[in-house]
DNA sequence: TGACAATTGAAAATGAATATCATAAACTAT
DNA sequence: ATAGTTTATGATATTCATTTTCAATTGTCA
């Protein structure tokens, strides 16, 4: 199944109404699988494709399609939202963050089962979802003086 | 060395000064070392030892003291900072996040290294600093139906 | 003490995100 | 396809945390 149906589907589960803009921003995220894209890039991104599309609407989407659990809202501590693809098979993954050029790199894999275990053990503690966020220099900084 | 010679050392250094409002908000923070303050928050409280301060004062100086490393900053996402004294020995502690009731619980113990070290490794990124959060389900919301 | 720079408080400004509301578009059942 | 119902949209105003501005004040140090 691919996202446009997936989109559908949830939709429709919900009572939700399967409109051009929802399309064409799912559209937008979707070729931008890789990036995190703020909520206003998005929007830029959405005119060229729907020009009539109002800023309202795209905020209001994405925070749909974040409950709907389609895409996943990242801070990145900007004062601003970004959000990224959900995907199955590449979600788990971490965030890098270089304070000197503010480059975002991502660290696949999960790697936090066994934190995970700890904490649900010690604490009672019953975890759903993980945001981790490790702050320093790329490797393009590093090696600049 | 307590928290306020810290604090004059550390301002002194880069040529700041020590008012008695940076003394106070400072003295709130650390008689309210296990919870994690909002800035209105911090406000509120330094405002019943020194009436006349004003807000701007206290974004400026938690600010600042950010920056000399005297408390740290979270978010919780609910569109707000939040700020807790920065204590060497017991800074290396995550929060979970209750999705019922809002609890924000720490777990103390850092336990990333190993995940640190592969990320070194691999992505050549120099960690200085990083970020953790879960999600869940805190044990009093766990037990209720 | 006096000079000088840093700091402050009040108020205005900013900027991301949300709410409002009349109009428009999507879904449903005929 | 159509009418009827409900949700969604776009433009605009609004909210709210945070930042900026600026004249007046205060801390530091010789
Ligand atoms: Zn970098
Ligand atoms: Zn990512
Ligand atoms: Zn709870
Ligand atoms: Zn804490």
């Amino acid at each position: 199944m691919n996202e446009f149906d997936k989109l559908k589907e949830k939709l429709k589960e919900k009572g939700f109404k399967l409109t051009t803009q929802r399309r064409v921003i799912l559209d937008v995220i979707m070729e931008n699988k890789n990036k995190h894209l703020s909520s206003e890039e998005i929007y830029d991104l959405v005119k060229r494709k729907y020009p009539e599309i109002g800023l309202a609407t795209v905020y209001r989407t994405l925070q749909l399609f974040e409950e709907l659990g389609l895409v996943y809202k990242l801070n990145f501590d900007e004062g601003r939202n970004r959000y990224e693809l959900y995907q199955e098979d590449a979600h788990q993954h971490h965030h890098l963050i270089c304070l000197k050029c503010g480059n975002v790199i991502e660290m696949e894999g999960d790697l936090l089962e066994d934190l995970e275990k700890l904490i649900e053990k010690t604490k009672n503690f019953e975890i759903v979802d993980h945001n981790v966020k490790f702050y320093g220099y790329c490797s393009n900084c590093r090696n600049k003086v």
